[in-house]
DNA sequence: TGGAATTGCGTGACATTTCACCTAAGCTTT
DNA sequence: AAAGCTTAGGTGAAATGTCACGCAATTCCA
């Protein structure tokens, strides 16, 4: 798979980044496993949920009739299918989702919250977000968040185009305003 | 904990981030599900090592004199203390670390790269580096890739003020130029 | 100096995630 | 409609990660 691909090109010693790039990387790394220690954390002491589970039920909440496939699942947020297989029934058992064979097709399960998922995720949320808020956006200058946003949407963008995880479903390029 | 502190504020109902927020977050979560699982995946099949095993190495391989306390490592890449203890441990079955007692405070173990370790990583670092050149850095305006840089300092240095995991060994406000 | 508190880790039980297969439903051809 | 392909998922075992706890080295302080 092309290791060696970039011998000739202009790049520091050993081809790594170039200053610009190799600042903005290290950064999104050291906030991404930041971030992702102090998300499980606070929704596991504050709403006995793992980060994993709120991935799962944020994506359901925003479903078409809170409803989706497992493989659909899978690709809105970047699992492998076996896993949501797994981590669906273990939720099921704790009553956060409920799984049904589909009327259509019934190689496919339907996947959707439950009344009580709805709840716990809506209760969940308001923690979430004021930490969020709190450890992402509280230091960010105002005027810099437009260009991140812009620049985050730029390399999704390319992600979705070069990756090999097929595309999420309501993907569209530019457009806003989901997630509720 | 001020819950609910956007009262009357432009956002949507339920206490969500306002437009602007809304759109970076989406973009953030997006973007970090999706290369987390291609950075996996690449890593796996080029070099046979998870993403944790890279992160674990790479963390090493900046070390002074590539040593490092359990503990150390554990803020450093944001991890359980006792997480890195396994790892670390199964790591030095594959001769990847090797782990021994400080000789000043005999509580602690030091982790450090093998040479084969050492040998290891450069040879993953280069497909990795080209993985993320590929999906980070291809699609992202130039003119974006400063203020991303800053940005994501900017939210890095508020995570280690506001949050609950120590900060790491070397981190300096604003430098820049290491990972090698 | 002699506890008591703290610190740094390891461990073992348990939970989650991955990997390699397996089944079954739908689709395509013949 | 049967054979053969593709697609959606489930499964069990192994790898990995978490949590609660325990032990030993160090530090604090009277």
């Amino acid at each position: 798979m092309s290791r060696n691909s970039n011998d000739g090109a202009p790049v520091p010693e050993g081809g790594w980044l170039d200053g610009e790039q190799q600042r903005a990387w290290l950064a999104y790394i050291r906030v991404q496993l930041r971030l992702t220690y102090e998300m499980n954390r606070q929704l596991q002491s504050d709403s006995d949920l793992s980060l994993p589970d709120y991935d799962v039920l944020t994506a359901l909440s925003v479903a078409d009739r809170g409803l989706m496939s497992i493989k659909v699942l899978a690709a809105q947020i970047g699992w492998e299918r076996s896993r949501v297989s797994h981590h669906v029934r273990r939720m099921a058992k704790r009553d956060l989702v409920s799984c049904g064979l589909s009327t259509g097709d019934r190689r496919v399960t339907e996947v959707g919250l439950t009344q009580h998922g709805r709840q716990v995720l809506e209760a969940a949320a308001v923690g979430h977000v004021e930490l969020v808020r709190r450890l992402f956006f509280d230091g960010l200058p105002p005027e810099l968040e437009g260009p991140l946003g812009q620049a985050l949407e730029s390399v999704y963008t390319n992600i979705i185009a070069q990756g090999t995880l097929p595309p999420p479903v309501d993907w569209r390029p530019h457009g806003v305003s989901d997630r509720r």
